[in-house]
RNA sequence: GGUACUUUGGCCGAGUGGCUAGGCGCCGGUCUGCAAAACCGUUUACGGCGGUUCGAAUCCGCCAAGUACCUCCA
């Protein structure tokens, strides 16, 4: 395969050419939402940078199997001393079965997804559903020697695999200084160290959520599930792990160790991590409560919020930034990024009616190499946005008859922006055009004509009151050289 | 306290040694019966102090400010 896309890795702190295991294919893995609430523009970032990910990796020609699991189960809430889990709680609250839950905020999140144009994943298992496996992959680091039962609960014995293995060199950390440093927590006293962590956790008597297991009835640890449903679905070894920097530690660093001690080798070849959205400076998060829902976005229902926010305003404003990047939310930044849009999706519905000259005066040779070699630079989508804005100036020229293209130059401008802006960025136009659609544009054409023709007659009493009645409704009214364009 | 990282023009945000993105806004212009929109043009910044270099936003050191992780978090 003839490419040469970098990509950071984690594990190494930098830019590393990407090579398959497995030629032509590539497994990735992406952690996904904790379905016990609505998702908030954090869940979109993850699911964006990835989706651009899934989508450039196909573009490049492999066949890409992309798992991202849904969590339902094992997530400790902090005070939970009795070790009762999230879902249950919220379900306990709710008074409903914890999967009604599960389903209700899955079916959310799904919705949400789509508006963004998030592509689904390949395989997007539950945690729930594969108990089974989690049972099995603690099963086989108790017998590498890497975990101890104590009653009824498993543990990963940090401190051992420490001894074989390097436990923490994804995030820079080291056993000793943790041992030294660790706060101490509550419902510590089963574990022998602070930093081991559990594999099986034995469920209190009023924790909801329970499965059988060899040790005692209980639920699967907190890092777990992605172990096994990882290597379950990629295999022992596979490409590329993606997820949030909050996740770095303990999360993936606990999956690194799990996979090491139950496989004895490292699973994962490309840590990729995407960076948080701040608001205020602040990390947008569910502790600090400071989360606008992706739903209050598209409502304009927040107080932060001076309007409503299309999903693709949103999906072009994280693009806008390089996914290692904090970005910082405002209302102001998001009113940039949508006319920013607004501006590349005409001139790309513009660029589909420009008509072609016998020679070129614009050079569009290049635009194509220049934006691959952006996305091959680990994903550069802000400098892709910045050459198609310059692209666009020259469609803008070509529009106003100043500069003129030829029919194989804007042949091409086509395609690379069609590439670009909708198979590889995933932007599409706000207003899908439908049949039902056709006929009120047909309708609005009508009203418009009608006021081309009383201008004609200078009869600006009526021009001004088709334009100003057609404005009152939500209508953006465009005159032209020879005619009108108009937008909702 | 430990670890990692950040600091770019009015705002957002790329950029790792010379060619000094891009967007939004501002201002000027074109178009227009008026207006709006659109389009064109303009707007030169890299926290502070030293150092390396012919040359630094970019490398090194110190200082300052800020963030994240160390507990669930995308």
């Amino acid at each position: 395969m003839e490419h040469n896309l970098y990509i950071y890795n984690t594990l190494s702190r930098r830019k590393e050419q990407f090579i398959p295991i497995h030629e032509n294919k590539v497994g990735m893995y992406v952690c996904g939402p904790t379905v016990y609430g609505d998702a908030h523009l954090g869940h979109a970032r993850p699911a964006i940078t990835f989706d651009i990910l899934f989508r450039y990796l196909k573009h490049l020609g492999y066949k890409v199997r992309y798992v991202r699991n849904i969590t339902d189960v094992g997530h400790l809430e902090n005070d939970a001393d009795s070790g009762e889990d999230k879902i249950a709680k919220k379900a306990r609250l709710d008074e409903l079965e914890p999967m009604e839950v599960v389903q209700y905020y899955t079916n959310r999140y799904h919705k949400a997804m789509e508006v963004l144009n998030v592509l689904p994943p390949s395989i997007e298992p539950h945690a729930s559903g594969h108990i089974m496996e989690q049972i099995d992959f603690t099963r086989k680091i108790l017998d590498a020697g890497f975990a101890y039962e104590s009653e009824g609960s498993i543990y990963f014995d940090v401190e051992k695999y420490n001894k074989k293995y390097q436990y923490g060199k994804l995030s820079g950390r080291n056993v000793e200084d943790m041992l030294e440093t660790t706060r101490e927590l509550d419902g510590q006293g089963e574990k022998r160290r602070s930093v081991d962590f559990a594999l099986w956790k034995k469920a209190a008597p009023e924790h909801i959520m329970r499965w059988k297991s060899p040790w005692s009835e209980g639920f699967p640890g907190w890092h777990i599930e992605c172990s096994a449903m990882g290597t379950k679905y990629l295999g022992a070894e596979f490409d590329i792990h993606g997820g949030g920097m909050d996740l770095m530690f303990p999360h993936h660093e606990c999956e690194i160790a799990q996979s090491t001690a139950a496989l004895g080798k490292e699973s994962v070849h490309y840590w990729m991590h995407n960076n948080m959205i701040t608001i205020g400076g602040q990390k947008m998060g569910k502790s600090l409560g400071n989360f606008i829902t992706l739903e209050q976005f598209f409502c304009g229902n927040h107080k932060l919020l001076s309007k409503p926010f299309s999903p693709m305003t949103i999906r072009f404003f994280i693009l806008q930034a390089h996914y290692r990047s904090t970005v910082d939310f405002s209302s102001a930044a998001l009113e940039a990024s949508e006319r920013g849009l607004s501006r590349l999706m005409e001139g790309y519905s513009r660029l589909q009616k420009l008509t072609a000259s016998s020679n070129s005066s614009v050079d569009t040779t290049g635009l194509r190499t220049k934006c691959e070699e952006a996305m091959c630079d680990d994903l550069n989508t802000p400098i892709v946005i910045s050459y198609l804005f310059e692209a666009l100036h020259g469609i803008n020229l070509i529009h106003d008859g100043k500069d003129t293209i030829s029919a194989s130059d804007l042949e091409e401008l086509k395609s690379v922006f069609t590439l670009f802006v909708e198979d590889i960025l995933g932007l599409k136009p706000d207003n899908q055009a439908s049949f039902e659609i056709e006929a009120y544009k047909h309708a609005i054409d009508l009203l418009l004509n009608m006021r081309l023709e009383a201008k004609q007659n200078k009869d600006w009493a009526t021009s001004d009151k088709i334009r100003n009645e057609l404005i009152a409704l939500g209508f953006e009214i465009k005159d032209t050289k020879d005619g009108f364009e108009w937008k909702i």
